[in-house]
DNA sequence: TAATAAAGTGAAAACGTTTTAATAATCCAA
DNA sequence: TTGGATTATTAAAACGTTTTCACTTTATTA
């Protein structure tokens, strides 16, 4: 590969010269721009990035920690934040939370990064000091099971959004409503994980019972689709009785309703079930999935142009921007 | 951030010093490296990658190309790459074809990857002469509509595959089968898309007739899902008789089999639906998708071996390995 | 005991850029 | 015609590593 060094030989000036002219900063003559444009088209001269980085202290890249892609909501927020990202110069790296931990957070600090984007909530959280990182590269979070206020982050309003879809279900005539989802507790800094409040307070609010019976709680992270077919199973096993579900995200009710129509049981004539996400595949399935729908995009985007703006010297703090969700009537919930 | 000077300052002792002990690489005496170990964990000092790719002309990154993460396929096969990456030490990028191609390319020759993967086909042949980013950068590729034998790549026989689920159909008594899926011409090099010449040799190979009438091409590559529903649409709207359809991937397949059940259609008693990848959601949907099962997690972990081995000095030429499918017989299948 | 090998350490060059400071050439006003 | 600005160019330092070479000290062998 040909070296700035080469070009400037070949353009006969010195490398500065050609630093100034592939920055297009300080003066430069017609004559030896144009001299040095052709030595750069002749050489297929492409300035080293590694170099540049070195020099500069800025690499141009950022690093982006997500639950794996198997859940197409990771995928299309991870689409968002490169759309902002590419438009900006900047490339990303993807990081899995199924891979060894401790080994990401090194690669981090090794200033291969000039930020960082969390898209992963609780085990994040468990596996490093959120604040901690923070201090070492700018960082941007988006917790899907609440936040912790003070760091910055992108927030969608869960509990209303599950308040709302709770509520929709109890106006359909639904009482024995269960909880599909992560667990109750949240991430250090929330008391409760949010959609599960608003489960809970939607119920509360409409003096309908709330009970343990009906909380199936996944701790599966990676596979909510298998986990949310297992844990319906296991519910069918108990003989609990429940006329509704409501999902924490659309894998898990897609692996609910598959566990019910094992069974002979039929969405949504004798169950009616919720998912959460608003995955492309939601409305394509039979039937139609009844879901919330959340700005998966947006999220991405405004999670890269925040990070941008820490990067360049920011302070932010807390909540940028909370979202609000829709709820999207499909075909998967009945009124009894 | 702490560097390698001042830890070599702290602990008394030359950077070459520091150097060896973290290489582990030439003499070093017990008490020397003590001392420096004390110092690296005293100022939490990580070596700067940057500054190390620079010098060693290695920076542990590769790049990785695909048509968006939309479709789990990909997702599970980068998966497999980043199991095998991150094993090596190695950390990689994506980038979608949806992203402006030409900010790519570039960002690939600016030398911060060592290696480039390449999951997609069409498009970026037609993007780059593939044999020539091959000459600047080792490269391995995953054609997913056949392949341009002499470079290296991971294969499956794809042309076998549709081979079989066709003759699966029509062992259960279908003559009038849809090919759903991509283009008849396949890229450069290749006279003809693998699955599609699978699907025609094997009705003619029992004598049924092959129409045109039975194409159904896409030309959508980043919502398949959507191309897929809206292509059986058309068909219905036209009023072509069959029995079946053989798509090429699974998300084509469920948008299928959604355009089919909303006009009443029933699957499989009316008309038996075929897909092809074996995503998870496959056989979580309702019926359960019939579909071919493609080993994804291996295909990326035997391509980003394969590329560490070319990044090692090894030339490989062509086929590297070539995977055997298998049909899974699941719900969306009936004889007739 | 002298000669040789091995163990241990450091100085300095190199990787390919950007940027600061310095220098040279040109132009314009007094 | 001279002094000061403006334009144009370069030399050299810096970014944080790795690696080569040279050097000193200690151990081993004849």
């Amino acid at each position: 590969m040909a070296t700035r060094q080469d070009v400037a030989k070949l353009a006969g000036v010195s490398p500065t010269t050609v630093s100034r002219v592939l920055n297009n900063n300080g003066y430069v003559s017609q004559d030896v721009r144009k001299r040095v444009e052709e030595a750069i088209r002749e050489l297929q001269f492409v300035p080293n990035r590694v170099a540049r980085s070195l020099r500069t202290q800025k690499c141009g890249q950022i690093a982006c920690i997500t639950h794996g892609l198997k859940n197409t909501f990771y995928a299309e927020i991870v689409q968002g934040i490169e759309e902002v990202a590419l438009e900006n110069g900047y490339t990303y790296s993807i990081y899995s939370t199924s891979v060894e931990n401790e080994q990401y957070i090194n690669l981090i600090l090794e200033g291969f990064y000039d930020g960082l984007i969390v898209l992963t909530s609780s085990e994040f959280n468990n596996l490093v000091d959120a604040k901690k990182i923070r201090e070492v590269i700018p960082t941007c979070f988006y917790w899907d099971l609440g936040y912790e206020t003070s760091l910055p982050n992108v927030a969608v309003n869960l509990k209303k959004a599950m308040e709302n879809t709770t509520n929709y279900l109890l106006d359909c005539g639904h009482k024995e409503i269960i909880y599909l989802g992560y667990p109750k507790e949240g991430i250090e800094g929330v008391k409760e994980n949010p959609r599960f409040l608003g489960y809970v307070d939607a119920l509360k609010a409409k003096g309908v019972e709330v009970s343990s019976d009906h909380f199936l709680f996944v701790s599966n992270w990676n596979d909510t689709l298998t986990a949310g077919y297992e844990k319906v199973k296991e519910l069918l096993d108990k003989g609990v009785s429940f006329t509704a579900i409501a999902a924490c995200n659309d894998l898990m009710a897609i692996g609910a309703i598959r566990a019910l129509s094992e069974r002979g049981i039929r969405v949504p004539e004798d169950v009616s079930v919720t998912g959460f996400d608003d995955l492309e595949i939601a409305r394509m399935i039979t039937p139609a999935l009844t879901t919330v729908s959340l700005p998966k995009k947006e999220i991405g985007h405004t999670l890269m142009k925040s990070l941008l703006r820490q990067m360049n010297g920011e302070k932010l703090e807390g909540i940028i921007k909370e979202y609000e969700s829709e709820l999207m009537e499909r075909e998967t919930v009945q009124k009894i």
